[in-house]
DNA sequence: ATCGTTATCCCCATTTCTTGGTATAGCGTC
DNA sequence: GACGCTATACCAAGAAATGGGGATAACGAT
């Protein structure tokens, strides 16, 4: 059965310590429960050095090449559903998770045609700590083993906690921490305001509201309003409420 | 058999529509797992109104007063367990996983006095749109039913869907759709990039870039690229993935 | 065959942002 | 009291974005 096989497999996880020993146990349990493929990337936040990212996979190489050599990571629909799912979802419903684009369809085409059939993916996030997904895919002929995918989501995850502990990231980053003006103006010009009408909304000069943004955009270490929004809505310091929500009626 | 019991409710949990069906179908299904109690948490940044919040329990009520009355949610060591974990933990997990003071351990024994023992919690986070927690517990003098905790975690996962369907609801057609050119130079804005720089990285005139991005803009009926860029994110066409790197450029 | 969409390129005028400075004042801590 | 942080305000130069015009070509669908 299936789910013992899995609580088993995760029990042998604790004593794993280094990525290969992680890639070939992953290997075996990705057939073991019915799939042709697995992937498992990790992006983690570490304390002063630089992000630890983590790729273990077993995919074709002539998908892996052209995965890389293209630059697909940038408009993999995959990728995208990840912010969108709080569980595993199979490929096939990407579709209602995000709008698709022609290039989106043709991407899970190439895929097929580099021995990537279906494919059912994980996302796990940890807020300004870590992110990752766990993939397990199946070759074009053959279709997801769909009575195990729970034991699946259950590996993956076991997977991701395990590669996170290997990538020793323990402790968390210290977050950059704005000052409620800065966070104030931050958020205007995220609502779309420029400089000028954020300072007549505070009742303060312009320049100021521009030394503000100044300021948290050192903190940050970014140099453009867009990469200091988003970082700042990535660690939670402003959101989408906080940005629509003043909008008075609805988006959509 | 439990998970396939989980199973089945998970393709029911697909046709409520109300956060009261949720609740009296999580009461009845937490119970079946072998479960005395369940709560659902779940905070979503949606578009309507303000930020959602949801809180579906049956815990005893002396639990709730308590908790509430105090304020405890600020220093509760499960939610800043959930902060650190990828999958579902059991509430004796939590030292592993934070460090424990000596008023999280009185938090717990209170807990007890009240009625609630040892607990499994499943954290999920959407970052920048949700976060969810999901907590089974049995009362003080019972144990935690360790065989399913694999189904109880995919069920618990299902239910927050479920949720965030719920509370953010209404999504309609009428997505702005945009070009895969017109994204791709969106991506790169949104990473930080120039239209001249974006330009280069594309292999086209800097001015075409421009037209790119104020095309997007007119069809998301928006005069800036911060609004342009978190209306994309909002709607999945580009995500926080897509955005920090994975192309070794690095986020400090 | 025409229409709509997409992608590409160009010009111009104006506004806004970004970066480099400097400066005063209040507030709390050591 | 000295120090650090925050909020406020100003100046100047250069880079970039925005909004308004254009244009050509390829492609697919009706």
């Amino acid at each position: 059965m299936r789910v013992r096989f899995a609580q088993e497999f995760g029990a042998s996880l604790f004593d794993i310590e280094t990525a290969n020993d992680l890639k070939d146990a992953l290997k075996q349990a990705s057939q073991r429960l019915g799939f042709d493929h697995f992937a498992l990337s990790l992006e983690a936040r570490t304390s002063d050095d630089a992000d630890t990212q983590m790729l273990l996979h077993d995919y074709p190489d002539e998908w892996a090449k052209v995965y890389t050599s293209f630059d697909l990571a940038g408009r993999d629909p995959v990728r995208r559903a990840c912010d969108k799912a709080f569980g595993g979802f199979t490929w096939e419903r990407i579709g209602q998770l995000i709008p698709m684009t022609r290039g989106d369809r043709q991407m899970l085409a190439v895929g097929k045609e580099c021995g990537i059939g279906d494919g059912f993916t994980i996302p796990r996030h940890l807020p300004g700590m870590a992110r990752g997904t766990f993939t397990f895919a199946v070759a074009p002929d053959r279709s997801l083993p769909h009575r195990w995918l729970i034991a699946a989501e259950y590996l993956g995850t076991l997977a991701l906690t395990s590669a996170l502990k290997i990538s020793g990231m323990s402790r968390p980053v210290a977050l950059p921490r704005l000052s409620d003006r800065q966070r104030e103006c931050l958020l205007w010009v995220a609502r779309g305001k420029t400089a000028a009408e954020t300072a007549i909304i505070l009742g303060i000069s312009a320049e100021t509201v521009i030394q503000h943004l100044k300021m948290a955009r050192e903190r940050y270490e970014v140099h453009c309003s867009q990469s200091l929004i988003l970082a700042a809505m990535f660690d939670g310091l402003i959101g989408f409420g906080d940005v629509f929500k003043w909008q008075g009626h609805v988006r959509r």
